[in-house]
DNA sequence: GTCTATACTAAGATAGAC
DNA sequence: GTCTATCTTAGTATAGAC
């Protein structure tokens, strides 16, 4: 509790950096313990296993989604304009940790696909207030899921036609007025 | 062109249902070469590297979306209808096509990626005409992403709170109704 | 607490028999 | 055209020095 195990964090974010930039199969021990600048040696020491450097980034992921579910009940721009914004995101800590466990999951790991679904559940339940009705809710987590999708998808080298700045706002504004009251 | 090569086709269809069921990171020569019932040598003459293995699948994808291209302009209830209604399919041989490249391109594949952002652009240039504005189309793009993306990460034990049935039939419409004229 | 050295395993690929 | 056998490399993990 005192002071958090600082090398462990920085293990955490050179797998989560790989895992984002490059994808899972990037993501080796050797490459981890190599951008965190540990020996492999090093690294094993803070986590066992790759399995336990998984379930390390799991948990990271759940850790930062309460933090979310807490500030998306206060937001000033209200709650369901919050989340839609931040879905859309790339560079904030929560989505670098959501990208990172989506490319865990769809390489094959069962927890980090457990923790995918466990987190949509969360936010569903946490905007259901917010929402009109169950169809308006449905389709602010489709749109969520959908800007989520593509920043998973974009990297580096987007440019993509995704709506982004202004558009995008536009659009928020438009499925807000459509979802709540 | 007379008789398209049958082993090819068994080979390419073990490969799509492994990256689908498992994943990426299950998907080995060993695993593809057990499940389409040949050797490890069979599979190598037919396709000579992993990476010749994953253009094929990607080159099926793209085939696979000309065709739906093709469908989905003569589409009887509308385009936009259409695409939504296929996009959170599961059971076709496009959605596998698109399930499977999709884990190839999160696992680090670019050309993977490339195909997948190609197809999506493609898709919102056929869409454009049956759209109102560009807001709409956005709205529909964004709609089907997160469809599909709830495909992919679904798997067998899904069970989870995204529309199906009646309750997506319903969303469909609506949305059909807010972007087309 | 972090390193080097090394063992073990699995994956991708080759050679050549049939 | 498909198989068996084998090689190489890369990835994970262990042991033990520092």
């Amino acid at each position: 509790m005192s002071r958090p195990p600082r090398a462990r964090e920085i293990v955490l974010d050179a797998f989560e950096q790989i895992l984002s930039n490059e994808g899972a199969r990037a993501a080796t021990m050797d490459a981890v313990a190599r951008q965190a600048g540990v020996s492999k040696g090093g690294l094993l020491y803070h986590f066992a296993s790759k399995e336990a450097l998984e379930s390390a980034m799991v948990d990271r992921l759940l850790k930062l989604v309460a933090d979310d579910l807490a500030e998306l009940e206060s937001a000033e721009e209200g709650s369901v304009t919050y989340f839609l914004r931040t879905s859309a995101a790339e560079d904030d800590n929560l989505d670098r940790a959501m990208i990172a466990v989506a490319r865990l999951a769809q390489s094959g790991s069962e927890p980090a696909r457990d923790a995918i679904r466990t987190v949509r559940l969360q936010w569903e339940d946490a905007l259901r207030p917010h929402t009109r009705d169950a169809l308006a809710l449905d389709l602010v987590m489709l749109l969520a899921d959908g800007l989520s999708f593509n920043s998973t998808m974009g990297g580096d080298a987007q440019l993509s036609s995704v709506p982004h700045g202004e558009a995008l706002d536009t659009l928020i504004e438009r499925v807000v007025g459509l979802t709540t009251w």
